[in-house]
RNA sequence: GGGGGUGUGCUUGAGCGGUCAAAAAGGGCAGACUGUAAAUCUGUUGGCUAUGCCUACGGCGGUUCGAAUCCGUCCGCCCCCA
């Protein structure tokens, strides 16, 4: 077997890391267990969170032994981490709530079922702690001046937001996670965002001031796309792994979408193809860099969904932009009453009620500057009345500038 | 506890009591170009029953013919002193 670490940073994953010998001595040697922390403040995982998981995943296939643990306790609280406002708090059955649908996608993508992987909620061992206990136990070996060094923390004291002493706890009870995890599970090896860089090392220390014992911890560089943007985030919000959120169409032409330049970087990331293969597609230029876009777009949406809908996204993406003329039925469809459409419906009205437009004004600018099309015929008077006479094939086919297509059909 | 600041549209950030739906930049959207990419150029960017009306400049109240702009008060945040 070749070198899990060695892989891991040859894909790109290891921005910091505890030490660098060490670590990959402890993943070459035995099977160890390591572990991530998700944010259950959504009900779904975003494309960003891909990161980890698939190094997760890459890990798990090296014969290590995952735990992904979602913060109902911390979450509670408000991680101040690099961000420039708090992060909402949210009530116990929310986190139960979105940790379930969580476990589902990270199922996709890991073995979690007790043996192989596990899936904790922190809240277990944090929601039952005692505070004198917990400052007498853990609180003492945090000194204060350290932890203000922290960037995070920095730069919310030096910002006009300022830093409840809530939030100013979270650290300790991240570290205590690690401590809890290395106690229960033997787990050795934390990884996360570079966010969290300060975070992990805290753990780190505080295993190695109670119980003398020297563990890991490694980050991931924060993906940004080419164009400066948040990975994972586009105009319409992010890119949801939870299908109903963002169906697989819409996941598949997301990578389709990206920017050259991101590429090669992406398909170490996000498949699982030797590296090999994804230098030479990374290579690939012009035109041909379309082929590597596909290939990307098709193995992210065969690991998010599945291959059935991964076949589906590329038949779907192929006819709507290959000329063969659109797959009608993986579009978003909104069903409209029949009578409506015989009476007749204001073009502007129609726009705004599928969605292709947020409100009449942008209907209306839509439609003034060109942008609209119904069955793939331009519009650009606002008067326009659609009504039943303009159904082709029992259906009106919308479209919102280059890209958006939304199907009407009578009902 | 005292003193001084500050709070504006998706974001940053200008704003003289009327000509402010509010400069500017970023972001978004549309058009041209193109490879479903990037860059560039152009237009547009609160809502609506639309040459007008409504809602907006932290909350509430007041002064005024008229307030984002003045006053009071409350809330949040920042700085200095204690």
């Amino acid at each position: 077997m070749s070198n899990i670490y060695e892989s891991l940073q040859e894909r790109g994953f290891v921005q910091q890391c505890t030490n660098a010998e060490d670590v990959s001595k402890v993943l070459s040697d035995n099977p160890i267990t390591y572990y991530v922390g998700f944010d259950p403040t959504a009900d779904s995982l975003h494309a960003g969170s891909l990161v980890p998981i698939m190094a997760m995943a890459h890990l798990q296939r090296a014969g290590h032994k995952p735990i992904a643990i979602i913060g109902g306790g911390t979450t509670m609280i408000g991680d101040p981490t690099d961000k420039t406002e708090m992060r909402p708090m949210i009530s116990v059955e929310q986190v139960d709530k979105n940790g379930a649908r969580i476990l589902k996608q990270l199922q996709r993508y890991l073995d979690l079922d007790n043996n192989a992987g596990m899936f904790l909620n922190n809240a277990e061992w944090l929601l039952s702690l005692n505070y004198i206990e917990f400052l007498r136990d853990i609180g003492k070996h945090f000194r204060v001046n350290e932890m203000i060094r922290a960037e995070g923390y920095r730069q919310r004291l030096e910002r006009e937001l300022g830093l409840s002493f809530l939030e100013f706890n979270y650290q300790l009870l991240q570290a205590y996670d690690y401590l809890c995890l290395f106690q229960k599970y033997d787990c050795v090896l934390q990884l996360g965002g570079d966010d969290q860089w300060g975070n992990i090392l805290a753990g780190v220390d505080l295993v190695r001031r109670i119980e003398g014992e020297r563990v890991h911890g490694l980050t991931f560089p924060l993906l940004t796309t080419a164009g400066g943007a948040k990975m994972g985030k586009t105009a319409g919000g992010a890119v949801w792994l939870d299908a109903e959120k963002t169906s697989s169409y819409q996941f598949y032409q997301y990578w389709i979408n990206i920017d050259d330049r991101d590429v090669e970087r992406f398909l170490a990331y996000f498949t699982f193809l030797p590296m090999d293969e994804v230098r030479r597609l990374g290579n690939l230029e012009h035109d041909a860099i379309r082929e590597a876009k596909a290939v990307l777009a098709y193995q992210a949406t065969t690991l998010a969904h599945g291959q059935d809908e991964a076949d589906k996204a590329q038949e779907t993406s192929q006819a709507a932009f290959g000329g063969g003329g659109l797959d009608l039925d993986a579009m978003p469809t909104t069903a409209i009453p029949i009578d409506q459409l015989n009476t007749g419906i204001p073009i502007m009205d129609l726009f705004h009620q599928v969605g292709l437009a947020s409100s009449k004004s942008e209907a209306r600018r839509l439609i003034q500057q060109g942008g609209a099309y119904i069955n793939e015929k331009q519009f650009k008077a606002i008067d326009v009345i659609v009504d039943a006479n303009m159904l082709d094939e029992d259906a009106l086919l919308l479209r919102a500038g280059k890209k958006r297509y939304h199907r009407v059909v009578p009902e």
